[in-house]
DNA sequence: CGACTGTGCTTCGGAATTCGAAGCACTCAT
DNA sequence: ATGAGTGCTTCGAATTCCGAAGCACAGTCG
């Protein structure tokens, strides 16, 4: 019925009740595609449709809620033309995930080369959906 | 019923066909909990009912369906004595983290001192789940 | 003036994910 | 042998997410 509450920094969020900022922010970023959502507002403003196309045609109450989100943390911010940005605190954060991106690509590279294990034949063989 | 697939570079995840290693990325890190895990083994090998309890008692059936998805993307290994870490690819993920702490600490910090907005206040008054 | 298109946003039932208590098999001290 | 601790599984309930549908409000074009 209500959504979730905004992690903040200084207060309890879901899996931690310290208050800690570090744990206020795993918890907002460990929520479905708040991590893309910064991703693609970081490359330039967008409105709230555009947005969604953007973010694969995920849901618009998703996508309203993650922004109210985002909004009440400070990270976005909606310009006088109505598009949303990244504030200077969220692009702070988008830069801070540039390090993930270099990862990924490492990421990529070494699973290219190396031979599948046991865990992974585990994982089911179907191509997700889609 | 069928555990959601290990994200991995190279191949479709949810909410992108591309196999961008980034989106794969962003599907792995975006599942509750993945990124406290990381974080928690990081600081040092932890058996399974250790690391639940480092990461505030999450339920052990995502916790195993977590380390599983980890394994399989070898981030995360079991060691001969049964506990689990980071392979050095993991621990390459965490120091890629590193910037988000420090961002979490500035978030932290500008909060602190910044006036609540309009759009915060939409957000109920409730002291959350506590 | 309509008709049409696009936008931001809401609603709501169903699907997918997460939770958490309970339990099983096993090991190791006592 | 009893007790405590472990890794792990099961499964019903709670939460979260999805996505189609719709609403009110701008243009824009004829």
């Amino acid at each position: 019925m209500n959504p979730l509450p905004t992690p903040m920094p200084g207060r309890p969020v879901r899996g931690s009740t310290t208050g800690r900022s570090l744990m206020a922010a795993l918890d907002l970023f460990g929520r479905r595609w708040t991590l893309r959502i910064i991703w693609e507002l970081g490359n330039e403003p967008l409105g709230f449709r555009l947005l969604q196309r953007r973010c694969d045609g995920m849901s618009s109450s998703v996508l309203r809620q993650r922004l109210t989100e985002l909004q009440e943390a400070r990270l976005a911010e909606v310009l006088r033309d109505g598009n949303y940005t990244l504030t200077p605190l969220g692009h702070d954060a988008r830069e801070a995930l540039g390090p993930v991106i270099e990862w990924s690509r490492r990421w990529a590279a070494e699973l290219a080369d190396a031979p599948p294990t046991a865990a992974e034949d585990a994982g089911d063989g179907q191509c997700h959906r889609l």
